[in-house]
DNA sequence: GCCAATTTCAAACAGATGTTTTAAGTTGTC
DNA sequence: GACAACTTAAAACATCTGTTTGAAATTGGC
């Protein structure tokens, strides 16, 4: 029975509501520490407010973690943005959407913890997965990955085998933003991998590239 | 100042000791719940034990966290003698590094809370992660992979541009193990991908194969 | 059977946890 | 200024946390 939002415009103007401070905070200490780990302490300690504040405006726990997660997922307007500027070509298409989904999943605007979240959210899915993929990327794939790789190899793999190519593409992308720990370790020279973003792209591309004209080309000889 | 291993022989015939019930317990609810919500409660009454006994048989909580991730990762021999027997040809040096690896990752005979602590560790990296790059990963590219990929390629690309190929193959690999709730979500076919291990080490194969051949066929004409 | 060492157990400890309560402060409206 | 609605604040709540204690049970060697 709380109305959250009466005079948001004046509030939203030059600082951040209580309700905004313990949003971002709880997304670094969740990030952090995980659901359990975290405690509304130390969020509204980082935030600045009072212990009750979450307890006022958020249910408990549960719905701020909830809030959170989706806060940090629902971008998928960004990808379809994106895709608009798509090329004519299929492989300058291909091109687009690497490009455009690596720059987003390492878009140094996004906070870090917002890629830990979903690493966290990955490895021990919650219900907030299932609107991740059905979000994100199930239309990625089947409006745009699916019908460019089609079109790529002239129709002659099946169903499957090109869901399988298509995983191939995005376990590229996917990679260097999940596995950023890892790869800094192996790469000393990958040090920031954000400063790196069209090169990696581009390689994305160029390796995804050859291994379907290859591909395809061996597809006809058979 | 505790003797750990007096008996081990006639204990692990037929039960677990104490420490192993903890060891194996853990593992699943650190995987379920992470480092900070799993409880010493729930862990020793998985396990069946007396809540005193993780102080006794470790120092502590953390100590019993480490143990644990190790014994989730440390495996390493696993791939050495994998690679024991490689074949001549870089070709099917790079199948068998590939089908060795993706085995490896998805075995039906590894309990599935490995893979989300490793998760977990690759989200969030503790100290842990250090051991798992240097003894795991690292080995497998330096030794193995990438001189592989030097002879595929004829010495063509650059220490980068080796880099990258080889993160190329990887991240395929490594798709399949750490993006499993994701997939069986997108492709309801996979629904079991371990009964496909073949299957997608084939594939994994076959597209690395093929982007490194056409990828080389270009860097020759130019 | 006896002894010492090792292992298990129930109970208790101090501190931290999410949440609630109750009162004080703030804001906009008349 | 007065009133009501909304927001913050400090303190207290019961419960759960990791860990320790001290005694009971078990074990192996003689």
């Amino acid at each position: 029975m709380v109305t959250k939002e009466r005079h948001e415009i004046a509030v939203d103007t030059s600082e951040e509501s209580t309700r905004e401070k313990i949003l971002n905070a709880a997304g670094e200490v969740f990030a952090e520490e995980g659901f359990e780990g975290a405690t509304i302490r130390a969020i509204t300690e980082r935030a600045g407010v009072n212990v009750a504040a979450v307890n006022y405006h958020f249910r408990d726990k549960a719905e701020l973690y909830t809030k959170v997660v989706l806060q940090a997922c629902s971008v998928q307007a960004a990808l379809r943005d994106a895709m608009a500027d798509a090329a004519d070509s299929p492989e300058d298409r291909l091109r687009s959407i690497v490009h455009h989904f690596v720059r987003y999943l390492l878009d140094p605007a996004r906070p870090d913890w917002m890629r830990r979240l979903k690493a966290r959210e990955m490895a021990n899915p919650s219900a907030a997965l299932d609107e991740l993929v059905e979000k994100n990327l199930r239309p990625l794939r089947d409006e745009f990955l699916r019908p460019t790789l089609r079109e790529l190899t002239e129709g002659r793999f099946s169903q499957r085998e090109l869901g399988l190519i298509a995983s191939s593409v995005m376990s590229q992308c996917l990679y260097f933003l999940q596995y950023q720990p890892i790869i800094e370790r192996l790469n000393p020279d990958f040090k920031n991998i954000k400063s790196n973003v069209a090169e990696i792209a581009d390689h994305v591309t160029r390796f995804s590239l050859a291994a379907i004209r290859e591909m395809t080309r061996q597809a006809r000889r058979s």
